[in-house]
DNA sequence: TAGCACCTATAGCAACGCTATATGAACTGC
DNA sequence: GCAGTTCATATAGCGTTGCTATAGGTGCTA
């Protein structure tokens, strides 16, 4: 259970750290812990570390580094718009898979500090938008672009690792993203979801009585009509397509 | 300096706590310093509040009245996705006037532990879009574009928080804001018809919808279950009033 | 005046991040 | 082969943290 084998001090307080870190579920974790863990004294961690944010700062490195090669562990499709939304779930599916590690990467935020991660983060996607600009499929800056998509993308994930696992609702992030990825392309890019236009006036008319029924209380119907009816109405506005 | 009026000291001490929260520039606030500033000692704290977490809980109550106060304090400009767009805008200048108070409000996301304040956010934002739903201008849910909404909103508001006060760029927020508003509202302003200025709400998008299913066959629901559903809509498209 | 809640203070615990100091081991220069 | 230097680890403990067991004061009602 401890790193106790011959592997030197350093590499043992940073697995410690990691690993306490993925189990710690939320709960802050103490250099007492990770230094009893790692089979050291405090003195060996502020030596190597200087203190425990340096330690920290040497797990979310490496933790960066598995990041990064998730994000370019695709081939390119030829589409880079299409790599952008490979980028932005697997930004989504790091920050699910590994909440306690994103969150001290993305969600450790303070005023007027910048974690150098997320410069980091956003040059990586702003390298991908470079594609799309120079296919003419960009109608903004790529470093706005990957700000702002960033920005989505980092508040999705932190929402997601808020809920509880089992009401998660992946769709928060495919919708955000591709509204994302819609706004900042030329407009024949077929950025949307290929039924964009499938959205047809009936799900949109549904939506809207829905919304209309619920604000003024109908006595058309009754109580019993109305509860079917608002099933059935919810059913047509959910459809995936026309 | 000290809040040692004659205030009760349960007042007295979230005075203290919100004062020394907005100064601490994302330094962490001990409950020593609280206690002192307000003038009481340790267990006056733990009395009326139980625990650390309970005083900035309440602080943070405090703070999300101002919140709501504010998204709620302009005149309905009769275009609801314009009203979206001022919620947005006092979201952001809410975080970055008080950045330390909106770190403690949205930004201390733990895995699993849904903060209060989000589903409440949630819900302020739902109920404007419902009113963007009703007029025809949303393609989504009202409650899935408020959870994306409010996601990317609170993603910005985190990056220009984290940003020097100096290079920050309010652009990143008007793009994403106009992104994902333009996302979730529909191309044709309004999907209604056009004489929607006699009748109800509910009673012009009754008409939309039924035109709408007529015009296109949606399988969601059975013959039978249609046949009555589009009985119940034409007694509600002709209610005399509602 | 007696009793009873309510509220606050004294004093202190365990855990925290961190460090002054010391010891052992490995390498270097002569 | 030995002194000098540097690196790496341990012992012990400092000051601060969040929090509490216990007790005392205060004002109200009976």
């Amino acid at each position: 259970m401890s790193f106790d084998g011959q592997l030197p001090p350093k590499m043992r307080l940073l697995r410690a750290a990691a690993e306490l870190l993925a189990k710690s579920a939320g709960a802050p974790v103490s250099t007492r812990q990770i230094t009893q863990l790692a089979g050291v004294t405090a003195p060996t961690l502020y030596h190597h570390f200087g203190d425990k944010e340096g330690l920290f700062d040497a797990v979310v490195a490496a933790g960066f580094e598995e990041y990064v090669a998730g994000e370019r562990d695709f081939a390119p499709s030829g589409q880079p718009l299409e790599d952008i939304r490979r980028m932005w779930d697997n930004h989504v599916q790091f920050g699910l898979n590994q909440p306690e590690l994103y969150l001290v990467m993305f969600g450790n935020i303070r005023p007027e500090s910048r974690p150098a991660i997320v410069a980091d983060a956003e040059a990586l996607m702003e390298e991908m938008l470079n594609k799309a600009a120079a296919a003419g499929q960009l109608n903004v800056q790529p470093r706005e672009a990957a700000r702002s998509i960033l920005a989505a993308n980092v508040g999705v994930t932190l929402m997601l690792i808020a809920e509880p696992a089992t009401d998660r609702n992946l769709e928060l992030s495919t919708m955000t993203r591709d509204a994302m990825i819609f706004a900042v392309s030329t407009d024949q890019a077929k950025a949307a979801s290929p039924d964009d236009s499938g959205k047809s006036s009936v799900v949109v008319a549904a939506i809207a009585l829905n919304a209309a029924l619920q604000a003024s209380h109908s006595d058309q119907l009754s109580s019993s009509e109305l509860k079917l009816f608002l099933e059935w109405l919810h059913r047509i506005s959910t459809s995936p397509n026309s």
